[in-house]
DNA sequence: ATGAAAGCGCTAACAG
DNA sequence: CTGTTAGCGCTTTCAT
């Protein structure tokens, strides 16, 4: 290991110009004349020299950085989510700097990145106290929750509509004049959850249904497998069942198919939430509600960059709007009202 | 927006210490009498005190910042692998710049973390330009290749036994007697793919047996379910199929059982490489060679922080086990080589 | 154990 | 357009 570190006054010396002048050179928006760009732009592809970006978001007061906090990813939205954001963050020349949280200790993590002077947070799939969010917006610091939502925060939000993604479910099920109705929960203390959960019973009620039985299945695989068996072993099983995200609604389908030997949807019609790639895989073929994960991102962006751009934090909330997939797992129904066959 | 930069400074006047004082408290192995680092804590406390990473970083030299590169999340293998080395890098003190990259312009990228000053590099599903690897190591930043191998690069790597893998799953066909054996390649100029396509021509040949068809799915879905509609509607169809990883296979299994009702694994067999919790899905319940990512995460970490910790760059390449997981898409053999009835 | 002083590598006024 | 001059917020000798 060696010195490698080359500053800008290495490259001033051998270009014969001031430290400035290389500053300059490297800075978007200056002015130099092109002999010295010229001079310093030899210097420094002779000496290897790279900006120091963090010394150079000391002293700009922009690091550039925006802090992506995720809960967990077996769940395949968010993968994509993270993907997608990233590009999104990078092409507009950010960085992102990634934690992982699990869905309790959120505010040490949160502690840590703003020690590193993120100039935004974004948190996917977890939420932040009340009290640090406010620290967050004194700071300047914009934070938006993706996929979350807390009423008295000062953080902006982006979510699907999900009170009228359960809604939509609701009416699938009315439309087939199912009997028994279930429903499968996800992290009860999540606001998906509940607004989907609303929304579901809500149309229901107004279609003069009420739930057969209901489970959590926490939004994880082997809970909900385990929701599944005790739903469907009941003296009198349900006849459609309402999954609170496609990933557990897969865990369903193979309790439902190969432990319970159902046929879906001819004895049971199963509908998830998401519409995440493997929705669509013929080997699950599960009928869902879409969010629209593009739009979502292009939001969050959206949101962020206009604060950072306007050095100023402004709570807003976008609702999105979903829509129903319907697939292989429900019933189909032509335009007439009248079954469809596959 | 307003003045929230809390300096150690601020912090000193306040507690009526030196400013070094402050940083000492703040400093892990400092020494500072128990009196004085109290007055620094209340004085902070009350002043919500943070301190500045950035500066931190650049006069010790220390980022305390690994850069992660990653191609794509679509495979669920990558997400995996993403969420458990943040996680273990978290877990050490040190935090993830995240960077998604496309498979051609990793250089720019690279350019990019280098500048911030990131202390190692892990690149999964990614390659380095060997002058860039050469560079990093000159700057005394240790580079590890995730499930990739560049033979004269200077960088690391951590590997399973893709070779052993394809032998693996060639035992398994020779056992089974397929006659009419199909390959379906991953990116073409990628190590995992090179490894395992040799690995199984390698056990076919032992075999006596050879390759019937082959095609390439480039280690996307739509490429995948493409080349097995090529495969499958010639005249005399594969009657065994080993697919480069999971990801393409459950495009493959959807075109053979869903678009030309083939019966897995009666009418023909078909093997992945990966392991990812799709496969043991019952949806697909698919054979496949598992790749210990868990195993992998951890000989990642720790070759990267051994680097760190001595301070100097040394190339390493783990190659680790992989080991077959038989499920319903093969042909089921007991002990003795006979037939087994699922 | 503590404070004073010297920077880390860079940008941002400010003159010229 | 260019160089000079101050720092950004902090760690780290070096005395005391």
């Amino acid at each position: 290991m060696n010195r490698t570190t080359v500053t800008s006054g290495d490259v001033a010396r051998l270009a014969k110009v001031s430290q400035s002048a290389v500053s300059r050179t490297f800075t978007p928006g200056a002015s130099v004349s092109a002999k010295t760009r010229e001079k310093v732009e030899a210097a420094a592809r002779e000496l290897g020299y790279r900006p120091n970006a963090l010394a150079r978001a000391m002293i700009s007061g922009r690091s550039r950085t925006i802090a992506l906090l995720v809960a967990y990813l077996d769940n395949q939205f968010y993968p994509i989510v993270l993907e997608q954001f990233s590009r999104a963050v990078q092409d507009r020349g950010y960085r992102v700097l990634l934690f992982m949280t699990d869905p309790g200790n959120q505010d040490a993590v949160v502690e840590d990145m703003m020690q590193y002077q993120v100039e935004a947070v974004v948190m996917a799939s977890a939420t932040l106290s009340t009290g640090l969010a406010q620290e967050c917006e004194r700071a300047g610091i914009p934070v938006v929750l993706f996929n979350r939502y807390v009423p008295g925060s000062p953080a902006s939000s982006v979510t699907t509509d999900n009170r009228a993604g359960g809604r939509l479910v609701a009416d699938l099920f009315l439309r087939a004049q199912h009997e028994r109705i279930a429903y499968i929960a996800g992290a009860e203390d999540s606001s998906t959850n509940r607004d989907r959960e609303f929304g579901f019973l809500e149309g229901l009620a107004a279609g003069g249904k009420h739930l057969h039985s209901r489970a959590v299945g926490g939004y994880t695989f082997a809970q909900a497998a385990q929701a599944a068996r005790t739903l469907f072993t009941q003296k009198e099983r349900p006849d459609a069942v309402f999954v609170g995200n496609d990933h557990m609604a897969f865990a369903v389908l193979d309790v439902l198919r190969h432990e319970l030997d159902l046929v879906v949807p001819r004895e049971v019609s199963v509908v998830g939430f998401d519409n995440v790639p493997e929705s669509g895989w013929k080997g699950y073929d599960l009928t869902t509600v879409e969010q629209p994960a593009d739009a979502m991102i292009r939001e969050t962006a959206r949101i962020l960059f206009r604060q950072l751009e306007e050095r100023q934090v402004e709570k807003e909330d976008a609702v999105l709007p979903c829509r129903l997939i319907e697939r292989g797992t429900t019933h189909q129904f032509d335009e007439t009202g009248a079954p469809r066959h596959r």
